[in-house]
DNA sequence: TTAGGTGCAAACGGTTTGCAATCGA
DNA sequence: TCGATTGCAAACCGTTTGCACCTAA
């Protein structure tokens, strides 16, 4: 997947832009956590980077993780959602207009998709109701295809054949 | 309003109802808490039902709020919503169809309105991704009037005539 | 009578903060 | 050098849980 690698590369030069343009030091852990968040592949949590920078060998501490990632946030590269898990995840902004997400009510896989079809109608529902529109998200809970499968096996041995 | 005051007295009875069916006791606090939730006029958190109580002269656990709300959750009366305050707000379904909520950035002030013209095609999204929708949300980000135009009297204070 | 509810206080878990030691520019 | 960062541990805060006592049916 070089696409995707590329894209982490600039998202990691934009970052040290963003540093040296206001004079903050560019860190062993602020480049850790960010190559964590933007090595992608799914949401993660602040567990999850954690797990990521331990996996590659290195060590960063809680508060540190938390602060890097603050700054990810406020850098605009890095977007916080909050899925109503009890924390929060961390998604590393690849490409644009993925303001959509599927999420399965069974096993909290997340997915994402283009809010595209929506862009045109929701600043003017915000304009209707006195709000100035910034950003927006679509979120759909139901099942994913695996738990729907599993979930039709189970019923399944108690409707199996209509003659038993 | 006596429009509202109806759902109010609506959802409390069919929550008496859902408590009977389960044989399970309906108790002072149960009560209270439902009344408060049903109460409407903003989404509260625990917090806030909890003084809603203080005010009308009630006094019950805390824990005993948190369970009540389960159930009034539980019962399909009442919808959880997390928008990443770091609490929890309960909206009663005093009527359907409000799944989009504007969010203002500045103030916290949530507003809701009909998602109506997506429901087409939010199912449709799902299952191009092979998830089966169950239920949606629409969040909206901005400023909303109040806010706006105290950083617009802010903002004035310092381009105010181009003259000066 | 008794299954279930209540309320207190302690535990929990994610996140934030105070502070002395350390580091980047 | 010097202001900013780091990491530890303690504090925070919303929420959950254990348990002795109470209550609706």
């Amino acid at each position: 997947m070089p696409e995707a690698d590329g894209a982490a590369e600039r998202l990691f030069e934009r970052f040290h832009r963003w540093l040296r343009e206001r004079h903050l030091p560019i860190t062993r852990q602020r480049d850790m956590v960010a190559r964590a968040v933007f090595a992608g592949g799914e949401l993660l949590s602040v567990d999850g980077v954690e797990r990521r920078l331990r996996e590659r060998g290195h060590n960063v501490g809680t508060a540190t993780v938390y602060r890097s990632l603050d700054m990810l946030v406020e850098s605009g590269l890095v977007r916080r959602h909050d899925f109503g898990e009890g924390f929060k995840r961390f998604e590393p902004l690849l490409s644009p207009g993925q303001n959509g997400h599927l999420i399965c009510s069974r096993c909290g896989r997340v997915t994402e998709f283009s809010t595209e079809r929506f862009e045109r109608a929701l600043p003017m529902i915000a304009d209707e109701q006195g709000f100035q529109h910034h950003a927006h998200r679509v979120e759909i809970r139901g099942l994913c295809r695996a738990c729907r499968d599993a979930d039709a096996a189970t019923v399944g041995r108690f409707r199996a054949t209509p003659s038993s």
